[in-house]
DNA sequence: GAGAATCCTCAACCTCGCTCGAAGTCGAGC
DNA sequence: GCTCGACTTCGAGCGAGGTTGAGGATTCTC
C-alpha cells in the first residue's frame, strides 16, 4: 500500500480506517464543520491527530442521539489554536451530563412500568411518563423529528373506560 | 365543527387530536402496516377505539429508538380478531425490556466515565464503551444508519503516547 | 339541501446522515 | 519517470419518518 509512511499527520483513509468512520463520512463531518484539516499543495487533506480525539468525541456523542448540529456547537467550544487539554475535553463533554442524566432517569422509570402501564389502560399519552419524554432531549429515533413538548394532548381517558380490555 | 357527534369508531382526526399525531402520520402508520381501518361507504377511514392504545404502543417504542419495522413485527404478535387484553399488551411490551436495560446501562456507564474518558487519552473506539454501543440496539440518531459490530477497528492506542495533552 | 369542515389519493418535497459513482489529480515506491 | 492506489470534487441517491399541497369527494349541521 501507498502512503505508508508514519507521520504526524494523518491522511483521510488513515484517519478514516483509525477511527472507524467512512471517508465519505469524515468528509460530510468537515463540510458540517465539525472537523477540519488542511490540505497539502495538491489540495488532500491532512488532520492533526488530535482529530482522531475529535471524531472519537463525534461518535460517542452520536450515540448518545445528538445531531451533529449540536456536537458542532459543543465542540466549538473548544479552545482553537492550541491542543485541548484533558480539562478543555471535560468541559465540553459536561455538555452531555445533564441528557444523560436525565435519559437514564426516563428509561429507567420506562422499565419499571412497561408492561403494566400498555396493557393496564393508565398508558395515556397525556400522564404516562412513558409517552412523555420529559424535558430531556428525547432522541425521537430516525427521522427528522426531535419530540417537542407540543405533543400529546387530551387522549385516553375514556378508552379507560370504554374498553376496558 | 362538524363530526362533533360522539361514536363507537374513531374518523382520523379524531384519532389524531387524541393521539397528538399527526393526520399524515397516521396514513403513513396505516400504509406501513402498524395501524388498521374500516373504511366507510365513502371511502373514510374509521378506527377503533383500541386503535389508540396501539398509537400510544406506537410512539413509546419510537421514544425508545426502536424502529417502525420493528415495532410493526411487535404488533403483529397481537392478537386479531380479538381486542387485546392486558396479558396481551404485557407480552409485547416485554419484548423492548431486554433493550431497554442494555440500554440502561450502557449510558449509565457511560454518564460514569464521559468526562474523564474524554479527556484522558482513555478514549480509544477500541476499547472504550462509551463508543461501542454492545449488542443492545444502539439507537444510533437520526438517519439511517444503525451501528453495528464491525466498526471501530484499532484506533488510539498512539494518539495516547503521541499528543500526551 | 346548502355550506363548511373534514376527508380522500397521489405526488412532490423535506431533514439527517450519510453512500456511491464519475471523472480527474496526487504522490510513494520501484 | 511510471504506475497504481489513494486522493479530489460534485451531484445524485438512499432510507427513515414523515409534511405539504392540489384537486376532488364525503359528511355533519343548520
Amino acid at each position: 500500500m501507498a502512503h505508508g509512511t508514519i507521520s504526524r499527520e494523518l491522511t483521510i483513509g488513515q484517519l478514516a480506517e483509525r477511527s472507524g468512520v467512512a471517508p465519505s463520512a469524515l468528509r460530510f463531518y468537515e463540510d458540517s464543520g465539525l472537523i477540519d484539516s488542511r490540505r497539502t499543495s495538491g489540495n488532500q487533506r491532512r488532520y492533526r491527530r488530535e482529530t482522531l480525539r475529535r471524531v472519537a468525541f463525534i461518535r460517542v456523542s452520536q450515540n448518545l442521539g445528538i445531531p451533529l448540529a449540536e456536537i458542532r456547537d459543543a465542540l466549538a467550544l473548544l479552545p482553537n489554536g492550541r491542543t485541548p487539554t484533558p480539562e478543555d475535553w471535560a468541559a465540553v463533554s459536561e455538555r452531555w451530563r445533564g441528557d444523560l442524566d436525565a435519559r437514564i432517569h426516563q428509561l429507567t422509570q420506562l422499565r419499571d412500568h412497561l408492561s403494566g402501564c400498555i396493557g393496564c389502560g393508565c398508558l395515556s399519552l397525556r400522564d404516562c411518563a412513558l409517552a412523555n419524554p420529559g424535558d430531556a432531549l428525547a432522541e425521537g429515533g430516525p427521522g427528522a423529528r426531535r419530540l417537542t413538548r407540543r405533543e400529546a394532548a387530551a387522549t385516553d381517558d375514556e378508552a379507560q373506560r370504554e374498553e376496558p380490555n
